[in-house]
DNA sequence: ATAGGGTTAG
């Protein structure tokens, strides 16, 4: 190609237009090979060409490559560092942002143009969280006329935001002439998520003119802080809703446990004529999670497809096989997971081993895992938090000791009080005390209650008082409020017949006020989900009967050697009240229910909140012998697959 | 060029 001369438009659209429909680095290459041939890298125009489509490129290596290329530009304009200073910002590695700034200040003699980098280099600050970088920059702001742009000032409240630096950001809010939307939204996003709600509130009521940003903004902070009643004030007085907004208040009734009202309001969303997006189907799907019966999981698997949403986009075929596993289907659990074989998340592969080790299925679970490694594809902390705690759930301790150590051997990764807690777990579950409080001794950070409640309930399930109530003080030391520790150390005192002892407990109980979370069991009759709450009939219409079928059954059990486990009743009455209470645990409720309303062979499924009790263990493994049923429970911690008289869970709960 | 929603987790 001849030199640059006469008519450059004529000579530089080719090579632009070829640039345009560039589809890997290496062609990228070629071009640039092609440029240095004919000298149309001197040409800065072009090479910033060049330099901006390796940058938005989205390419593997673009942006490196881009910062290659131009550091061989001799007079880099504004436009060109602008290009790069604003692809580095929001990259892996933002810092590069800061060093190009500041190159940029040194090198240009007409700084026409550099306030166009200003937000790009204040977001790498904030992302870098470089703080003093950041502060050296809002210096240079307050000498220059950008102090009083609202496009500045807005990047700099986000910036002390992003570092948490609020009083700052407020500082900078306070002083700006003209506020504009964006402004407010900024500081009311960034106080709800450093979790200053009322701050958040108070400027969202005074803010002159409220938008549907600022609004869903409230909604998604409200419902994050447990406050769905003043998520759904905002959600209701809002005329005009887009698919955020929907989101915002289904995610809100997803993390407060409220999935009926989440699952209702996303049949609302459909039927107004908003169409679900990704995150709506995502969040809609944690809430049938929650809730735990399939049936709605299916509708809305067939909605995805209906709809020609793609599996693989986002987190939609992790939270697909997810909501399978948490329903009890775990082959359709894998199915999906076969079908997104050709594009997997990490997350995929973390939603199936958790599935996996929830339903006691530690070997499938490793086999999941040397898949992995076969196909080369590298473990992140949760994939191993899943195996760790499929091996606690199986029993399989060498192997739980094997990947415990791999995981920092092989894929350097450091241990969480997560993966310290699944190996406390799975030692306590074995009855190897001694090494599970070697690892509460040797690990680098304090026990929390999870890990006490582990040791706690290994003590329980092997009959250990002495570690037992040491295990409960501390438990109880580090989270007084939570009623597990107390019930799980009256347990073990009951099994010792200690009865002093548990009156002990029952009475700190009383004096720090410390209430037992109810038991609640829900199971799905004719496509509707029926709640029962221990001791309480929530489904009064039906209370009668359902009484008399407990009885029923547990006259028929008691000719197959049932002995109702009065030590699992911790209140101080006679006995004939214990075995009363006993037959009203929330699971035995919902059983009875679905024996009468569940037509003879089907399955029966219940979900409840908190453990399974010992007592409703055994009645439920000789139900499903002597009733022929397959019944199929989730409790707090796991899935309890009964069949002819025993449990997958083999004890391992 | 700056503001809003989502998964897997002891």
């Amino acid at each position: 190609m001849a030199t640059i001369s006469g008519h450059p438009t004529l000579l530089l659209n080719p090579i632009i237009s070829t640039l345009e429909k560039c589809k890997t680095m290496h062609e990228m290459r070629q071009i640039h090979a092609h440029m240095i041939k004919t000298d149309l890298v001197n040409h800065t125009f072009t090479v910033s060409k060049l330099v901006t489509f390796c940058t938005l490129s989205r390419l593997p290596e673009g942006l490196d490559y881009a910062l290659t290329v131009f550091r061989q530009i001799r007079n880099p304009n504004a436009f060109i560092f602008f290009t790069l200073i604003n692809g580095f910002s929001g990259s892996w590695n933002p810092v590069e942002s800061i060093t190009l700034y500041a190159h940029m200040l040194s090198c240009l003699t007409d700084l026409n143009g550099i306030e166009f980098s200003l937000p790009s280099v204040l977001k790498a600050c904030g992302r870098s969280r470089s703080l003093e970088e950041g502060r050296q920059v809002h210096g240079q702001i307050l000498k220059s006329h950008f102090q009083f742009d609202p496009f500045v000032s807005n990047s700099l409240i986000r910036m002390y935001m992003e570092l948490d630096e609020i009083e700052l950001a407020r500082m900078v809010f306070e002083k700006m002439l003209e506020r504009d939307v964006i402004s407010w939204n900024s500081m009311i996003t960034g106080y709800l998520s450093a979790g200053e709600i009322e701050l958040a509130r108070v400027l969202f009521n005074e803010m002159p003119e409220r938008d549907i940003v600022s609004c869903n903004a409230m909604i998604d902070g409200y419902g994050k802080f447990g406050k769905c009643e003043l998520a759904e004030e905002v959600f209701r007085m809002m005329s005009d809703k887009d698919v955020v907004s929907w989101t915002s208040m289904i995610s809100a009734y997803v993390l407060n446990h409220r999935p009926r009202e989440a699952l209702d309001l996303f049949r609302e969303m459909l039927s107004v004529g908003v169409r679900a997006d990704g995150p709506a189907i995502v969040s809609v799907l944690s809430a049938i999670s929650d809730l735990g019966f399939v049936e709605e999981g299916k509708w809305l698997h067939t909605h995805i497809s209906t709809n020609k949403i793609e599996l693989s986009h986002g987190f939609i075929a992790s939270s697909l096989i997810d909501m399978y596993a948490k329903c009890g289907h775990i082959e359709n659990a894998y199915h999906v997971f076969r079908c997104v074989s050709h594009r997997r998340n990490i997350g995929d592969w973390n939603a199936l081993i958790s599935g996996l080790a929830t339903h006691g299925l530690g070997q499938d679970a490793l086999e999941v895992f040397l898949d992995m490694e076969r196909m080369e594809i590298e473990p992140n902390e949760i994939t191993f938090i899943g195996l760790l705690s499929a091996c606690s759930h199986a029993g399989m301790v060498d192997e739980g000791q094997y990947y415990f150590k791999i995981m920092q051997e092989k894929y350097n990764i450091v241990p969480k009080i997560q993966h310290y807690g699944c190996m406390i777990d799975l030692y306590g579950r074995a009855g190897r005390f001694e090494d599970a409080l070697g690892v509460i001794q040797n690990m680098p950070m304090e026990a929390d209650v999870l890990a006490w409640k582990a040791i706690l309930s290994a003590s329980l399930k092997h009959g250990n008082a002495a570690i037992g109530e040491n295990a409960a003080l501390k438990a109880m030391d580090s989270a007084p409020e939570d009623s597990s520790s107390y019930v799980l150390l009256s347990n073990i005192y009951a099994k010792a017949r200690r009865w002093d002892d548990v009156a002990k407990v029952r009475l700190l109980m009383k004096e720090r006020g410390v209430k037992k979370i109810p038991g609640c069991s829900s199971i799905l009759v004719n496509g509707k989900v029926h709640g029962f709450l221990a001791r309480k009939e929530m489904d009064v219409e039906f209370s009668g009967e359902v009484l008399s079928k407990i009885n029923e059954v547990v006259a028929r059990l008691k000719l197959e050697g049932y002995e109702p486990d009065l030590t699992q009743v911790l209140l101080d009455i006679d006995e004939e009240g214990k075995r009363s209470l006993l037959c009203l645990h929330s699971e035995k409720m919902a059983l009875a229910f679905g024996l009468i309303n569940i037509r003879n062979g089907a399955p029966i499924h219940i979900v409840k909140n908190l453990r399974i009790c010992c007592d409703c263990h055994s009645f439920i493994k000789l139900v499903s012998r002597v009733y022929s049923r397959r019944i199929v429970v989730r409790d707090q911690n796991r899935f309890h697959h009964f069949e002819n008289g025993s449990c997958s869970c083999k004890e391992y709960w």
